[in-house]
DNA sequence: TCTGGGGTCCTCTGCCCT
DNA sequence: TCTGAGGGCAGAGGACCC
């Protein structure tokens, strides 16, 4: 029998609450919600004070300011978590290179090969708490087992709690230790485990599943025709608590996108089509920072019922240029009537082409013969011009910032925005806050 | 209660080709 | 030449996660 892993999940405790309480010092003790500022936001986080009035992530900021009046809210600052998380995982890595973020506050961590040089799964939870809180002056929580969903279970049973009188220590490090892995799962209720939505739960219920356990006894095949094959499979595995998903540092993304939701309805074509061209300008800086291109451009349109389209298409050649993807997203838009107002508009970009695998976007329209280009019309032969200043518009960017060249279709009298990753990341700014020019 | 943004993965459907 | 089965793929949407 081979030994069994440790591994380690980390979740930093309220994250962005926390580190916004650490640059304005004279807030701790209030409760502080971090998210959305418009009547269309959500909370990104919340402090435990907040919590304590009901206010969680994903809420509507518009509800989180019901339940507590006196909360301060704030923009937040995604550039800026961006780095201290960068920090925080530069810590984990000195004690192995196994380490998966899952998100800017959550991380895997295989540290298997730690044990020798810095004790059990406990002791190396206990040493990077007190790593975190030294030097960064943040607190997390973290859980220890040998398979991933359990240590991720177990770190929600070390959090801090909210209470009516303020927040209740957790013990900051929860084990489950080797062989006690079904005597833990089993109680817990099933939506505990990932994947288990409310869609999944609403159908596990109907078979009288309540907890993991009641999970565990439903025949493999009676879940796999109630919720699919690969969801029935995953499910039926995870509740005999068997989880083979290895910890995988440096993955790829497979797929990029920018949405954004509008404060106010929009219905001008014009105006779409220039937004969507400065989302896939945004979305193709991103592409080429990764070095990949992408297959399949994306439309994704909300419209103000909250009903929502998506519309795709998949080129013969991979794009990673700004006006490749948004030839492409124009042509999309024009198939959907915005009459009746749209809320979000999105571009994405999916199908990532590895560099070196032959496809790439730079090749690939600088390959274009000029006949092609002219055959298929002015804005064919736009991208193999834009093909050409790629590179040195992203030179100029990466020198002068991302708002020192913007497609000429953005230019507008009341000045340019530029799209940015994390920027409008948790819906639009309340009227009067900056508009981010 | 009125629902963000950025992702991943899965399922279903329709089309094309063999 | 027609038809049906089956595989592969694209497109669309749903569910879920943080």
């Amino acid at each position: 029998m081979t030994d069994p892993r440790t591994i380690l999940h980390v979740d930093m405790d309220a994250f962005f609450a926390s580190v916004e309480l650490l640059r304005h010092p004279e807030l701790r003790g209030r409760p502080v919600v971090v998210g959305g500022t418009g009547d269309r936001g959500v909370v990104a986080a919340a402090s435990y004070e907040a919590r304590s009035y009901g206010v969680f992530s994903a809420m509507p900021s518009s509800r989180a300011r019901r339940l507590c009046p006196d909360a301060v809210f704030l923009a937040g600052d995604h550039d800026h978590y961006r780095e201290v998380s960068s920090r925080v995982m530069d810590l984990f890595r000195a004690v192995t290179p196994l380490v998966e973020p899952l998100s800017l506050d959550e991380a895997f961590l295989d540290v298997t090969g730690a044990r020798r040089l810095h004790g059990d799964g406990e002791a190396i939870a206990r040493r990077l708490r007190r790593q975190v809180r030294d030097q960064e002056g943040l607190t997390c929580s973290v859980g220890v087992a040998s398979v991933k969903f359990l240590a991720k279970l177990a770190t929600g049973t070390a959090k801090p709690r909210p209470s009516r009188r303020g927040p209740v220590p957790g013990p900051g490090v929860a084990v489950v230790a080797p062989g006690g892995e079904l005597a833990f799962l089993h109680p817990l209720p099933v939506e505990a485990l990932w994947g288990v939505g409310p869609a999944t739960l609403a159908r596990l219920q109907r078979y009288g599943v309540r907890t993991v356990g009641d999970l565990a006894e439903v025949p493999r095949a009676s879940l796999t025709s109630a919720v699919g094959q690969a969801h029935g499979r995953h499910l039926h595995d995870l509740a005999h608590g068997i989880d083979p998903r290895p910890v995988e540092p440096d993955q790829a993304p497979k797929s990029i996108s920018h949405e954004e939701t509008y404060a106010t309805d929009r219905r001008d074509p014009d105006d779409l089509r220039r937004e969507a061209v400065r989302m896939a300008d945004a979305v193709a800086a991103r592409l080429r920072r990764h070095g990949v291109a992408g297959r399949t451009v994306t439309l994704k349109v909300r419209f103000g019922d909250f009903r929502t389209i998506t519309r795709s298409t998949t080129p013969g050649e991979p794009v990673a240029t700004g006006a490749a993807v948004a030839r492409l997203a124009k042509e999309l838009l024009a198939r959907v009537d915005v009459g009746e107002g749209v809320r979000l508009l999105g571009v994405g970009v999916a199908g990532l082409v590895a560099p070196g695998s032959g496809s790439g976007e730079q090749l690939s329209l600088l390959g274009l013969d000029d006949e092609a280009a002219e055959g298929e019309g002015p804005e064919r032969a736009d991208d193999v011009a834009w093909g050409r200043a790629t590179d040195a518009i992203d030179r100029v960017r990466a020198r002068y910032g991302a708002d020192a060249v913007v497609p000429a279709t953005l230019a507008d009298p009341r000045g340019i925005r530029v799209a940015r990753r994390g920027a409008q990341q948790w819906g639009p700014d309340a009227p009067g806050a900056d508009e981010g020019t």
